[in-house]
DNA sequence: CTCCGGTATGTTATAATATTTCATCGGGTG
DNA sequence: CACCCGATGAAATATTATAACATACCGGAG
């Protein structure tokens, strides 16, 4: 486990207990294989992973992955079922991701919305906002390509 | 059919026709389903709705409603795996879409972004916004309850 | 006309994703 | 201890989506 992954456990595991939550052995393994992950994972990647430890079952993945999204320690990425951890540990809310289809790398950035967006008196809960493109990196490499 | 749903699927086709593209049959019985539903509709659903017609089978649902948005007549809605009727027949890319959790409804907006946007050197090739919520008037039904 | 290539559809099967349901465990609290 | 409650285990099943291959139809080339 690099020193980074580490890091990211301990603060996930301060967040936890100053809200309260229950940061278990399975939720901690699920995020730290997300967090070792260099590209988002899918569910059944992480029950396949989880497999040696124990025979874990879809509702043990699911349930954890669950937890760590409303904690917010991880995003789920819609269009792709697919999960990444969260790299904001403390930011609030929804994330707006952007995905490289090239090489799997999600950035992520956090942004207010401006009140005049969207229709009138709509009021709204929870966004979505997911694009997809090339990282800075792998749209130079195609270019040279 | 209502006179709207009927307008809506012949600029469907004088659309399809400039484009080159084939509205057949099943495809535009699609388009027609989703016009005429007040709220997203799941492809089972839609698959449902055509076995009276004859037995359709999945990848049928599932090609046309590819066809369907490809062409800009429809979109699908990641985070509900549904579908619904695009209603700016001429717009092109992605919309911005505000989804009431309590009516169904769909509201839609283009918007172009601006080029500030984003990690540095990050190229957008396709970008998913859906904002869940309320819509007015189901905002204001909540409030007085 | 006939053949051919391409697009669209039909058909069967199966893959991939996700949830329901009920049982069990363990820790805190009265 | 007795109870409750949140978390996990386990089995089954529901839901969503695609693969793979066969068939049909339509246009243009020969």
């Amino acid at each position: 486990m690099t020193e980074e992954v580490t890091r990211a456990l301990t603060a996930a595991e301060r967040a936890c207990r100053t809200k309260g939550l229950a940061l278990t052995p399975v939720r901690r393994r699920v995020l730290q294989l997300l967090l070792e992950s260099p590209a988002p994972v899918k569910a059944y990647d992480l029950l396949a992973s989880l497999k040696p430890d124990g025979g874990a079952q879809p509702p043990t993945v699911y349930r954890a992955l669950d937890f760590l999204t409303r904690a917010g320690l991880a995003h789920r990425i819609e269009a792709l079922n697919a999960y990444t951890a969260c790299v904001h540990v403390g930011g609030r809310g929804s994330a707006e991701l952007y995905i490289c289809e090239a090489c799997g790398l999600v950035e992520e950035r956090h942004r207010h919305r401006a009140p005049e967006d969207g229709p009138d008196g709509f009021h709204i809960n929870r966004s979505v906002v997911e694009h997809y493109g090339r990282c800075s990196a792998c749209a130079t490499a195609q270019a040279s390509a």
